[in-house]
DNA sequence: ATTAAATAGTTGCATATTACATCTAATATG
DNA sequence: CATATTAGATGTAATATGCAACTATTTAAT
């Protein structure tokens, strides 16, 4: 085990990844509390999501998620008692419902996405453009390893 | 609203970190469970700490892992139930305990380290250590970013 | 067409994670 | 010596998560 001992663990990627994925997300949530914005990190992930590709099936959640159905059943079920999206009957298969951003929901987010955004400008405004694509480019690489790994 | 559209959000790291955080820690935790180690990964994280410093005072591990003190109390209690740690007295001041890496936490240990590190490998085996050097040095100065704003 | 298989989503559990408020014991400070 | 601070534990409650089993619907297979 001594040749373990050498090795220098502060150097792993997978330390700081987790570090500043916990920080990031402790972070953006105190500020939507901080605004009133009742929503946690992943709430704000759906909602976004839902901004941008309009009205998708639970599935695609599931996708994005990468949790299992169950969760995210849960998941939605809070975001429609909180008034924040509507669970749309899709007509073409009556096992699917749509997800639908509703007013209230488009509200929230014409908040807390200008505070993301805020959030990481600031967060990357000392990190020159180019080490930040580098680091998006091996993330998104690290990201296609994992999921081939699934 | 309408600019915001226009934001690709594909870029954004917190995207991506998030996400290769998650599946990182899902599969060593799948891994190790894999060979029989009944460790998860915050616990292997501690324990490996340990191997790195020795004994320490719960205080160091709470530092370590950025959680409640209440949430470390009970993570210790779980790792002394599976005799991988014990809480030592300390004889300097007896509110501390040391925490210490037992034989069977070793044991665990020099199964689980490998893994970790070959996992890593693995991982980072098509990214160019210049590459790799860069997203360390991002997620380093993240943290950093990170733990000023606390 | 009829039956079997697959899919979308929900509900009933059981368990894990987390932290706030509060407590005890011990040490540090004025 | 009195008080404040610190280390850690406990009570309790909220949240997150997923497996097993279920319903309803659609698709595939005979």
């Amino acid at each position: 085990m001594g040749d373990l001992k050498q090795f220098r663990f502060e150097q792993v990627l997978g330390f700081y990844i987790n570090r500043v994925s916990y920080l990031m997300t402790e972070e953006i949530e105190k500020r939507f509390f901080k605004k009133g914005l009742n929503i946690v990190a992943q709430e704000f992930a759906i909602l976004m999501r839902l901004f941008q590709e309009g009205d998708v099936p639970q599935a695609k959640i599931i996708e994005l998620m990468m949790r299992d159905k169950t969760t995210i059943t849960r998941r939605i079920d809070g975001l429609v008692k909180k008034g924040l999206v509507e669970r749309m009957m899709n007509p073409d298969d009556r096992r699917r419902f749509n997800i639908h951003l509703t007013e209230k929901g488009k509200d929230l987010l014409e908040q807390a996405l200008p505070m993301a955004l805020d959030f990481q400008m600031e967060l990357v405004e000392d990190v020159s453009s180019e080490d930040k694509e580098t680091t998006v480019k091996v993330l998104k690489q690290l990201t296609q390893t994992l999921m081939n790994l699934k």
